[in-house]
DNA sequence: CGCCGAGTTGAACTGAATCAAGAAACGTGG
DNA sequence: CCACGTTTCTTGATTCAGTTCAACTCGGCG
């Protein structure tokens, strides 16, 4: 649980009291491989700091399911748009790995911004987060190559990448299983 | 000015008291085509709304820029996160056509979400719609032909879009402007 | 009037999509 | 723990959309 402390104090000071009143609303759940933590038409309840493990999130498609994003180890996971407005999602998040969270409901989060300070700036930092990851990504689309998207994956995430299935990869870079297959031949 | 209460009133219960105190914030400013309103290494000091106008965003490249968004009337313009971090700019803005807007500062915004109830939620509401649109274009990028972006941009705004160089047009899209010229031909 | 940037068009090239088949890895039940 | 069937990955051949380089047209502005 440091990690989730640690985590937050590479962006704000966060005093004993603070962390305490915080800390005792998580509960930790545990998950098997390939379990479903959202659906579309569900609501999400949770915003949950993932311990161990990485998940994806997808829309499903005729062939080929649309895999948009990862989530890896240490970082929040969480239907996020859908958690914020409270309305049904409309992607899946499913885990690749057993995973290991540490998850907070969407009503105990707005008890910690009703009583404590550093809840809203908590709050506020998480959306400015994703939505600089999401100008990140939309300019690596735009103008990277698949291959140069495959190579920043792999060179951040080394050992994670390896337990995911080429063909979500493919999918989250933008090609086909067949494509990735072959840029990874010549790159190698 | 109607037009930003009408706006806000889609979301929100906004009465005249709030009203007026947020709107007394709000200072009109006229820009001529071609003015940049932000610069890499600035820092955003406004959240403003289109009355009248057409601005893109871009980062510039050696050979072409790289446009990667527009905002029409009736939207809000702001380069988003150094405004909320308030951290230097990695990109431009600038406007296409003579655009009116209504500018509100950092600071005034800041007043405005401790003296008012609506202010946070305001603010947390621009922050979800910033997302839930980069979403949306993510999805765009991962699934959608260039042909089919062209398309939606166009049905749109139709209008708009007239007024926009083909070639950033093109960049936005994720194509050479030579390539957006070939694909207009076949489609009409 | 002449220049310059923007858009169009052509030709050759390239990287990814598609279709198809085979190899490897994985999971499940006996 | 092995055997089988399914899924995932690889490889090949073909097709196609977009890139690149280059030349030409058009319209606006000094």
């Amino acid at each position: 649980m440091d990690l989730i402390r640690n985590y937050f104090e590479k962006s704000f000071e966060l005093n004993d009291q603070e962390w305490e009143f915080f800390s005792s609303k998580l509960i930790k759940r545990d998950f098997p491989k390939k379990h479903i933590l959202l659906k579309p038409g569900q609501i999400e309840n949770y915003l949950s700091f993932i311990q161990k493990g990485i998940v994806r999130f997808y829309i499903p498609k005729e062939n080929n399911d649309l895999t948009f994003s990862f989530a890896f180890e240490n970082n929040f996971v969480s239907g996020y748009n859908s958690f914020l407005t409270q309305t049904p999602s409309t992607y899946y998040i499913e885990t690749l790995t057993e995973t290991n969270l540490w998850q907070l409901t969407y009503d105990d989060l707005q008890e910690i911004y009703q009583k404590t300070k550093i809840g809203n700036a908590i709050g506020r930092h998480a959306s400015e987060q994703l939505f600089l990851k999401k100008i990140q990504r939309e300019l690596s689309l735009l103008s990277e190559t698949p291959e140069q998207r495959y190579k920043n994956l792999f060179s951040n995430q080394i050992e994670l990448i390896k337990h995911i299935p080429l063909k979500y990869i493919a999918s989250y870079i933008g090609v086909t299983p067949q494509a990735l297959s072959r840029i990874r031949r010549r790159i190698s």
